[in-house]
RNA sequence: GUGAGUGUAGCUCAGGAGGUUAGAGCACCAGAUUGUGGCUCUGGGGGCCGUGGGUUCGAGUCCCAUCACUCACCCCA
């Protein structure tokens, strides 16, 4: 248990972490092209938030939540999802006083206490954006052209873009209506879960992946037929624009998102490749969901996407293919005298942006030369007792196998000429 | 929370239906003309056999429990 990481998390260690960096370096230049600004937010919350924005029926605070109390007996939550806690700045902050739309992103772990499988831990990593103050369908289009564009930039292919509206708070109780009437007679061949949702949320039904509950469900009308005509015409104009700046869609009436708070536009980014857990982002347009939180009637639309599970998909890509290690300088050195002497060199060489390693083990010259090649220099500086009373050193060119002697002083305005810095 | 599978060296794995000091490859360290990398050769260090019980003269091997990992269900990122 000491030398073992709680279940579901995990470190990211060197060789792994460069393709996180790369793709983080790849989402921060995404946004800043898409004027999107970063928000930072805390990795825990009053417990009530989550409750009231995801929606206590929903699986996440049902049985997902890291929930203690703390030392002054409050209750606190880590957050499961992002979403929430950036409503809460933007309230608490007073956002809505900026220039309109604002759109933010965010990125950071994220915790659910669920059973670990592939691509699902408790510790995860999501990034997303939440743009407030625009009902337009445009900006839906834009929103979901982002979380594509990531994935097209970093060279995941081969997904899908499944699209559906869940209507609003007037079009939906009529719809979960219908459909309680519709799944009445069924009743009794509706899985366990479903017969529960039958109470709680019946469009979830619609998602089960029960054989007997699809078949039930697979005649019954779909939400775009029962939208209202102000959802009807938004989600005509998210298709049209989505068309118009060619990203490729698929509308999947049946897709309902896990959390309470959505309206309108629900979407999901789907890795075929992939294992169950297939989904490497999701999001929507979530209008009531600033006023439930006691803010004003704010229209909002966002999105999440899972960095494990991106990470999952690029698979296939070597470190070597994204992330290239910069070539230095090694300097071998030769007793303990050189070794200050070494130490000095590294030292100035560092200081000229050049990337230089040294001995530390007081090891032979043949043991420092493999030292030198493992972490890839193109340089090796051999300090000797001999070539230092001279002021000379020996420069080696690990690619050419060549090496000559050069003056000590002349060494780093040398290398940096080589280096291209 | 439910189900199935798997836990032997840093990594990947061997260990015939229980029997001596638990092996290999890779990695690591050292040496092969005591100052020169990659290739090769030689040697070396490393293992509470996940943990705790039990059966047995004897358990890495069989039984039970427990923990962890993996995959799936549920749900989602």
């Amino acid at each position: 248990m000491l030398t073992k990481a709680p279940r579901g998390t995990g470190d990211i260690l060197p060789g792994e972490v460069e393709k996180w960096q790369y793709l983080e370096e790849q989402f921060k230049k995404l946004c800043r092209d898409y004027n999107y600004k970063e928000i930072r937010t805390p990795i825990f919350e009053h417990t009530e938030l989550f409750v009231r924005s995801v929606g206590e029926d929903t699986d996440i605070v049902g049985k997902e939540m890291y929930t203690f109390l703390d030392k002054g007996d409050r209750s606190i939550t880590l957050r499961p999802e992002g979403t929430a806690p950036t409503v809460r700045a933007y309230l608490q902050h007073k956002l809505y006083g900026q220039a309109q739309p604002v759109k933010l992103f965010y990125y950071g772990p994220m915790f659910r206490y669920d059973r670990p499988q592939a691509g699902r831990f408790r510790q995860f990593h999501q990034w997303g954006v939440e743009v407030f103050g625009s009902r337009e369908p445009l900006l839906d289009a834009e929103v979901i052209s982002l979380a594509v564009a990531f994935f097209n930039s970093v060279g995941i292919e081969g997904l899908i873009l499944e699209l559906n509206s869940v209507g609003c708070s007037k079009c939906r109780p009529s719809y979960r209506e219908e459909i309680r009437k519709y799944i009445a007679g069924y009743r009794d061949s509706l899985c366990l879960d479903c017969s529960r949702r039958l109470e709680t949320n019946p469009m979830r039904i619609l998602d089960c992946k029960e054989k007997n509950c699809k078949e039930i469900t697979n005649n019954i009308p779909e939400m775009t037929g029962h939208l209202c005509e102000e959802c009807r015409e938004h989600f005509k104009e998210v298709v049209e624009s989505l068309e118009a700046i060619k990203v490729s869609y698929r509308i999947n009436p049946r897709l309902v998102r896990g959390l309470d708070y959505y309206t309108r536009t629900a979407f999901e980014i789907i890795d075929p490749q992939l294992g169950a857990q297939n989904s490497l982002g999701g999001g929507g347009r979530y209008d009531d969901l600033v006023e439930v939180c006691g803010g004003n009637t704010t229209p909002a639309v966002g999105f999440a996407i899972g960095l494990e599970r991106a990470l999952l998909a690029l698979k296939s890509k070597s470190i070597e293919d994204l992330y290239q290690e910069k070539p230095g300088v090694f300097v071998a050195a030769l007793g303990n005298k050189a070794g200050m002497e070494g130490l000095k060199m590294v030292t100035e060489l560092r200081h000229e942006g050049i990337k230089a390693e040294k001995d530390y083990l007081h090891r032979s010259l043949k043991a420092q030369m493999k030292q030198a090649d493992r972490i890839n220099a193109r340089y090796v500086i051999i300090m000797g007792e001999e070539e230092l009373e001279k002021g000379k050193v020996l420069l080696r060119d690990m690619k050419e196998g060549h090496q000559r002697e050069v003056t000590k002083k002349e060494i780093t305005a040398h290398l940096k000429e080589k280096m291209g810095r």
